[in-house]
RNA sequence: GUGGCUAUAGCUCAGUUGGUUAGAGCGCUUGAUUGUGGUUCAAGAGGUCGUCGGUUCGAACCCGAUUAGCCACCCCA
């Protein structure tokens, strides 16, 4: 028999990570109610057409593909099983794939439940996704992925509503040093079209673009030289990113650097967004105007986002931006939405690794009641109801065990009272306390006991 | 998918040019203490040295293959 195993990719999460991940899912689920995002769910597979097509050549390919059920490959046809061709293959013998993420599936969603959905519409989705990638630091195959997204609205409101919620969410995540990147589609699009990138060029301008945090300038040259565009173009692309200007001041040097209709567009949106998150006190350093973040999910056409770390061992935390028309290739044409992306997997690196969680987590019982024997049973099981009545989390150790072994679970739970009811207690009419912190011990009638735990 | 590093107890790791019975710390079990955890002391359990094959009188150690993990390139939350 081999040792079990799970997919590489793949976690298994114990009480003590769940007590933290549940913390971090809760804190996200009040930041988004408390602006009035309503929680959708949708389920974990979709139908393999839904999701082919939206991200990218390189995207489809990461996607977990489902067998279909029976005798499939009887269905496939002769000439592409003889050639070997996995990638038609696929799609003969695979009709459900698992979710890549959770916007094209509200895309989808929404499309389907538009008569229903008041407009604009909010929701809120934290659920699991899959992807094919190859794991490593900070990179899963199962993660999951808390999503906010506003449909039906151009207004800028919307960015700044998602720009808030970053912050607020984010400082009550604790997470040190993050940073909210914002760029605009239509700056970068401008940007390219003034320094002589084709339009069909755009995304592979932008893929070599977005590679400036990792590879450097030169990097990102050698890159568009690779990907065959000219010299007049990198130049343009070191010019960009020789601009050292930061926020408001930034945008307008953008403006006079590269002249066209599309970056004035784009830089009259962020200062706009900018003037209004300053009135809501958001700025430097979190809000960083980066005009090199491009991102590559090609839906967006707006603002675009990303949050980082600052000295964080994994790469973006948050993404998002906004999309003119996602629903239209489900036939639902002209509906404009923004939504970001909070990757709790990666939060919870980023906390674990400045140890930046909470200190009282750990603490899932507020109360044990040892067992002292069948005859103060009865005792033992009050004392426990008159716990959970007060709000107290009580349990009652199942075995009449060796005390010290009963302290001992007591303590690697990390329990803060026990309650000891054996037969001297229960012939003077009290109870014993013991605080395991501190260890002092009091015995007293039961009604003092349940004064003194308070709650 | 390409290059480099690693694989020994539940965990973190030692292990001499290849030589008798493979060790340590932590954790676990039991006892010192039949009504008291976290400290201390004592004892104990736990390993076909990732897997398969080769070299050798003899392999945890050398060689080959394979699998899994880590780092870089690529991509992303």
């Amino acid at each position: 028999m081999s040792k079990p195993s799970i997919p590489k990719g793949t976690r298994d999460f114990t009480p003590a990570i769940m007590a933290r991940r549940q913390w971090i899912f809760s804190t996200l689920r009040e930041a988004f109610e408390a602006r009035g995002f309503v929680p959708i769910e949708t389920p974990a597979m979709e139908s393999l057409a839904t999701l082919t097509g939206k991200y990218g050549e390189e995207g489809d390919q990461l996607i977990f593909k489902l067998l279909n059920n029976g005798d499939f490959l009887a269905k496939a046809q002769d000439d592409t099983l003889a050639a070997r061709d996995s990638k038609s293959l696929a799609f003969q013998i695979s009709k459900k794939a698992l979710r890549y993420d959770l916007t094209v599936p509200f895309a989808r969603f929404v499309t389907m439940h538009r008569n229903d959905l008041p407009m604009p519409f909010k929701r809120y989705q934290m659920q699991t996704v899959w992807r094919g990638d190859r794991p490593g630091r900070g990179r899963y195959q199962e993660f999951v992925q808390c999503d906010a997204d506003i449909i039906g609205s151009t207004g800028i409101l919307c960015e700044l509503e998602l720009v808030s919620l970053f912050d607020e969410a984010l400082r009550a995540l604790r997470v040190p040093g993050y940073r909210i990147l914002v760029n605009d589609r239509r700056i970068l699009a401008g940007i390219a079209a003034s320094i002589g990138v084709g339009v069909d060029r755009l995304t592979d301008w932008t893929v070599a673009v977005d590679k400036h945090d990792k590879v450097g300038l030169d990097g990102v040259c050698e890159e568009l030289e690779r990907r065959g565009f000219d010299g007049g173009v990198q130049e343009g692309t070191r010019r960009l990113f020789g601009m050292t200007a930061s926020g408001v001041a930034g945008m307008e040097a953008l403006l006079h650097a590269f002249a066209h209709p599309q970056v004035e567009e784009g830089v009259a949106s962020l200062k706009a967004l900018w003037a209004l998150a300053t009135s809501e006190g958001i700025g430097e350093p979190e809000l960083v105007f980066a005009p090199g973040l491009a991102r590559g999910l090609n839906y967006y056409t707006g603002a675009i986002f990303e949050v980082q770390v600052v000295d964080a061992p994994v790469g973006s935390i948050c993404g998002g931006g906004r999309y003119d028309d996602l629903t239209g290739i489900f036939g639902m044409p002209g509906v404009s939405g923004v939504g970001i992306s909070f990757g709790a997997d990666r939060i919870y690196d980023v906390l674990e690794h400045f140890d930046a969680f909470p200190p009282d987590l750990a603490t899932d019982l507020d109360v044990l009641v040892l067992h002292m024997g069948e005859e103060s049973l009865d005792a033992m099981l009050q004392a426990a109801r008159l716990c959970r009545e007060r709000g107290l989390r009580t349990e009652v150790y199942p075995d009449a065990a060796k005390l010290k072994k009963q302290f001992k679970y007591a303590d690697d739970r990390q329990v803060p009272h026990v309650l000891v009811l054996g037969s001297d207690e229960v012939e003077a009419g009290t109870c014993t306390l013991r605080d395991m912190r501190s260890g002092e011990q009091v015995t007293e009638p039961l009604n003092q006991v349940m004064d003194r735990l308070g709650a």
